[in-house]
DNA sequence: TAAAAATTACACAGATTAGTATACTTGGCG
DNA sequence: CGCCAAGTATACTAATCTGTGTAATTTTTA
């Protein structure tokens, strides 16, 4: 336990100063003492600064998903509110301490076709876009993954937006439109 | 003329240097060699590398947005139409050379609270949206301003994904949610 | 308890960063 | 002609960056 204390310590430390600050704007030196452990010890865990964004990131991503799904399906037990519940949860996050996608900044400093850490953000995304779909298929909807990729953008469109205005409107009004888009869609078996 | 030269080649060479790489992984020298002029002379026209940052995302603004419209009316009269035609405009910039959307880059580089930076992206989303609203408004479609506001969703949506996916579907995908949100608006009067 | 691994402290290398100093040259304009 | 601004060439500062070398020290584990 205390063997991944220490990296664990890097890691929330990391992910703190890059979602506030950017990825290049943060150095190893800034990470180490803000984790309060030597710049050495971050070299015997990560063995390179993109070794320990990559670690942050998948940190981030499973932990972040992890974390929604669980206040999506927390909310409702209806399949298709579900789907609706989504655009709660996103709301929740835009309220607090909002500072973007880090998967979406992380691949604007990192644009390189075939960086590993572009990987991981659509990896992430990817995953991210499976579980709508899951939960419009249970919502057994028509079309569900076309719909699904619809809400995506939707909620990617909320994020940005919100980071813009720093605000969490966009997030009701993509609720708006998502209802909208799933009405349309049009229930096949609901109860 | 000679002497807005050398400053738009700058500006030019900037513009391409940041869109690839991003902000912060371009240094002023790299700028200056790819413009062929001295760095002395960057620093004649731009009195900072933010100064220089500043310039080019207001000049990319003004041409970009204007592009845009003029792409968009040039596609159909009817404003209905012109309203989804945003879409296949959008899809045009994602099939050329697209590496995300530079104010989106910027901002998450850049993330201070009152940075300079962040009021011209700020300013820039601003714009399109009201460009948005104001077909909306032409369509005389009810609640335009709710509609413009989920059909800039739909765009940030699509923007993102195309950067995550690199394709241009994205576009084609929020173009059929705009149908159905706009048929759900439902037409006031139209001919 | 004794070996092994993790961590510290600290200095350092080598590259790169933004920005400046200085002296020189060029080109246009009155 | 003569001036003045724009640009060049080059070297420089001072800070910062990622990453390493080394030796001492603590912690873990066997």
């Amino acid at each position: 336990m205390a063997r991944t204390s220490k990296r664990e310590q890097l890691i929330q430390a990391a992910l703190e100063l890059f979602s506030k600050n950017g990825f290049h704007a943060v150095g190893v030196d800034t990470i180490s003492e803000k984790a309060c452990v030597t710049k050495r010890t971050l070299y015997h865990h990560f063995k390179s600064k993109e070794e320990l964004i990559l670690a942050a990131l998948r940190y981030y991503d499973e932990r972040f998903r992890n974390d929604f799904m669980r206040a999506v399906e927390g909310k409702t037990e209806n399949p298709v509110d579900r789907l609706l519940a989504v655009f709660d949860v996103v709301e929740e996050w835009f309220d607090d301490e909002f500072t973007g996608c880090l998967f979406v900044g992380a691949m604007g400093e990192y644009p390189d076709e075939d960086s590993p850490i572009r990987r991981v953000c659509q990896e992430s995304k990817a995953l991210n876009q499976a579980y709508i779909k899951s939960l419009a298929e249970k919502a057994e909807l028509a079309d569900a993954g076309r719909l699904a990729e619809q809400i995506v953008l939707l909620i990617e469109g909320a994020i940005t937006m919100a980071q813009v205005n720093k605000s969490s409107l966009s997030a009701l009004q993509a609720k708006k439109a998502a209802e909208i888009l799933i009405k349309s869609s049009g229930t096949l078996v609901r109860q």
